[in-house]
DNA sequence: TGTACATCAGTGAACGCGCGTTCACTGATGTAC
DNA sequence: TGTACATCAGTGAACGCGCGTTCACTGATGTAC
């Protein structure tokens, strides 16, 4: 049956919201178009309604999510300060909430040219936020990609192995390395 | 039909070499049975008989990956050559052949006990590669787990990104983060 | 404000398809005599 | 060395299942009068 706008355009952000944390937690592939509806309260059709295709879903999901997550790093001051969220062992356990970047970077090879794009943006503005950070040096946005190389790296790797003191260490060292310069 | 020994030692290693390059370009998710054993010459149905199951597979072809793929960095001398093997477009192109720590970290969190150990192991073994060819510090296999990170993150960054000017930055920054100490 | 009706967000059955796995079967290999 | 037969690697049909998408339908919403 027909729902009113209002109804309808809280749904619409009750399975964006869903689905920037399925899709991290699960990858691309991994969630369902039931799985992300369901977890909204709604039936798969909805997402066709509202979408148009997963594929769509997974663009705006994307957008959504760069635009609610960065929260866990928006008012870092500092880059000892960013550095110290972001290589929390709170932002390692929290995938589903984190960094799109990290959560995502892995499924981009064999992802359509929108998502690609949206990603590649996601990574100049991450890169832009931290040469803003960092002290300077003779090319602040080259020193900055190391930069956020190094984090995205270390989080995935503490992410990916299964031994809990191999992963502290990982951020530990990523911690240590950045914070000397 | 039964085939001979040999022969039947010889599709298991075809499997095997494919499976090592398909995983590594599709994601462990991403290749069906159908397309590892067609590669390799064979129906689905051999798969079976020589490894029980696509997960037994898939640790088997992980180590397999490990042993044959480090070729490319194994005879580097020094972490200077170890890098520019690591950071080049070439690697950054041959996903199948190339580091199998970047291909699949980021599918390791949605993975099985056996296979998320395997890797973790190919991650302790990368550390002390780069442990023995680091100029030392006070903790040589931390400095290590930091240098992993930034080479991993650059390019997993550098195939992600759909900007080819950007990808050759994040390499190239990367590069030169590690080299200057 | 009240009534008649067109709109359309969401439902649920159905589609074709590919997935991982099972299993009866084939027939060359390998072995026992 | 030659013969009889058990073994088993590989084949191909079939399984149940979940995928993304389509579509006829529902019925409250929103609009035209």
């Amino acid at each position: 049956m027909r729902v009113s706008k209002e109804k309808s355009a809280e749904n619409r952000e009750r399975i964006l919201e869903a689905a920037a944390r399925l899709f991290r937690e699960r990858g691309l592939s991994g969630v369902g178009v039931d799985a992300l509806t369901e977890a909204a309260g709604l039936t798969h059709g909805s997402l066709y309604s509202q979408f148009g295709s997963k594929e769509r879903l997974a663009v705006e999901a994307l957008v959504y999510a760069l635009t609610t997550s960065s929260a866990r790093m928006r008012d870092a001051r500092t880059l000892d300060d960013y550095m110290a969220r972001y290589l929390s062992s709170d932002h390692r356990e929290g995938l589903g909430d984190g960094c799109v970047i990290a959560a995502l970077a892995g499924d981009m090879p064999r992802q359509g040219a929108t998502i690609r794009h949206r990603f590649t943006d996601a990574i100049r503005g991450m890169m832009k936020k931290i040469a803003g950070l960092a002290p300077g040096g003779a090319r602040p946005e080259d020193e900055a990609l190391a930069i956020v190389a190094t984090m995205v790296g270390a989080l995935i790797l503490a992410r990916a192995v299964d031994d809990q003191e191999l992963s502290r260490r990982i951020l530990g060292a990523a911690r240590a390395r950045l914070s000397s310069p």
